[in-house]
DNA sequence: ATCATCGCATTAGCATTACTAATAGTGATA
DNA sequence: TATCACTATTAGTAATGCTAATGCGATGAT
């Protein structure tokens, strides 16, 4: 029982032939005339009356003309939803990033993008790294922007850039001053950090443990702004990615200083589900994610 | 696109599984693979999301869902509309007949037809003589009932008795007391005639005519009972079938006289359009018709 | 009435489609 | 990481749908 045949059925009672409702169709009169006999025969009943010419449907054919009609519109109209939700689809990109990328770094993207390609929708949600991950993985986000990105079996992952770590101090500590900071200074430091479970702790503690240094954990945050605000009341020094405390050291409200530490970096990267082919908007805007940023300003 | 495929598609996304819902649709596996893979290439839609399960229908994939589940509740409906008329259809017999048949010897076959058959709905129309063959040509009617019945290309005709016809006379008439009449006999009488256009009208004016009897027309009519009122008020004679005059024979309000004229009787037969297989409860209320009528009465 | 014409049904042969069984690949789970 | 359960893929086959040619019946003109 295929919907073509019914809208064939359709066809031969409104123009009252099967000749001209084949031809509709681009079928031969008799591939028409055996369709029809066959849904007659699978609904067993006799719709259309041959006897006369020209031909007219039965009552019951008439009836089921009736509801054939609402069938197939009912479902040019599901077909049509569908097309229209592709192309709202299509134009959507739905990316998920931790806050400190978030807030600082897709903003500076978003309006040469936006320029670049007006029709496109970007949704942009800040989350807590392992919900972003999550995100990308319930398909709620086709792109997820974190640091230290690990591939998975189900997740691909994008190198975006690398954030070297420098010092952040209160203006007024006795290291605020200098130049460079070598990492044994830091012995015993009053240490404002990053929660356990975020691989930027993880990162940061194999760092200092590798040079033999101890500092003194005094609080302890999951998000880059609420160790900024510990760091300004001076409850101690921190260790964080130099792009997130550009604002900062520009207003000279924390100061900013170069660690001895070269290896201690933080990785940013994009993270899709594996073997899902991207959408042409998606890629476009991963282009524009991996070009360098603008940084007259 | 057919519905199969369509009811597939609900069953996988409703028992969340491609085999389950293979398995209710007895197919295999693979068929509902192959057919849902169809389904979304035409579709041009990704409907269902494969890479985690169970697997879940894709936000279009649950509009289309839903609208599925609406297009094959649509077409069932429609499918059962039209066994129930087809239940309707099949057990009900529509008969056309004229007047002097439908009113005095319909009712006597209708009593025993609907005992034996109670299920059955018999629909009597009583119509001029022409338009009981228009009736059955265009399908108004199954059977029609008439008298002079003519075969033709689209009708097939089943002899179902001769009625003798008889001089019918106002009591008061010269004639009225006889036992019977002869031809010669209405020399010049003033005669209720059919009208011309009538099969009966033709068949008396030839046996009249074969007689060389002349009788005086003084009025015509289309139908058997308007004729009986002419007489009644001794308008002229008529000659009419015998069954016609039975109860006014019998309240001696009309004399009924038997005619020399042997060959004269009016045949009646029962026409239905050639080719058309018969249902069986038109079928059997033929065969009722065609039972010699009880007289007891 | 008879025949010519138009349109649907039928048939046979061919092309396409849909199905099954077997197998490979993938996500979830211990 | 190995295993399980499920889906995708493939190849071969059965079934289906289509076309072209032809038959048959209804319609309308002579």
């Amino acid at each position: 029982m295929n919907l073509e045949t019914l809208k064939l059925y359709c066809d031969v009672v409104r123009l009252r032939s099967f000749s001209r409702g084949a031809a509709a169709n681009t079928v031969s009169q008799s591939a028409a005339s055996q369709a029809i006999q066959q849904l007659e025969a699978e609904l067993d009943a006799a719709l259309l009356d041959r006897s006369r010419r020209p031909l007219l449907p039965t009552e019951q054919g008439q009836a089921f003309y009736d509801a054939c009609r609402a069938l197939l519109q009912g479902f040019e109209k599901a077909r049509a939803d569908l097309a229209a939700a592709r192309e709202r689809v299509e134009g959507t990109v739905r990316v998920a990033a931790i806050y400190s990328v978030g807030l600082h770094d897709m903003s500076r993207h978003m309006q040469p993008f936006m320029s670049a390609y007006p029709q496109a929708r970007v949704l942009l949600e800040c989350l807590h790294p392992h919900k972003v991950v999550e995100a990308v993985l319930n398909d709620e986000a086709d792109l997820g922007i974190l640091s230290y990105p690990a591939a998975t079996r189900a997740l691909t992952v994008l190198p975006l850039r690398m954030e070297p770590m420098v010092l952040v101090a209160h203006p007024a500590h006795r290291l605020a001053r200098r130049r460079s900071v070598a990492a044994a200074e830091l012995q015993g430091e009053r240490f404002v950090a990053f929660d356990r479970d975020l691989a930027v702790r993880k990162a940061i503690d194999r760092a200092l443990k590798q040079h033999d240094v101890k500092v003194e954990v005094v609080m302890e945050f999951d998000n880059v702004e609420t160790i900024k605000q510990a760091i300004g009341i001076n409850a101690g020094v921190s260790i964080l990615p130099r792009p997130t405390v550009l604002n900062e050291s520009g207003m000279r409200t924390l100061a900013v200083v170069p660690l001895g530490l070269p290896g201690l970096v933080r990785p940013i990267g994009i993270i899709h589900r594996r073997g899902r082919r991207l959408t042409p908007v998606v890629a476009r805007f991963i282009e524009q994610l991996q070009k360098p940023v603008d940084r007259t300003p």
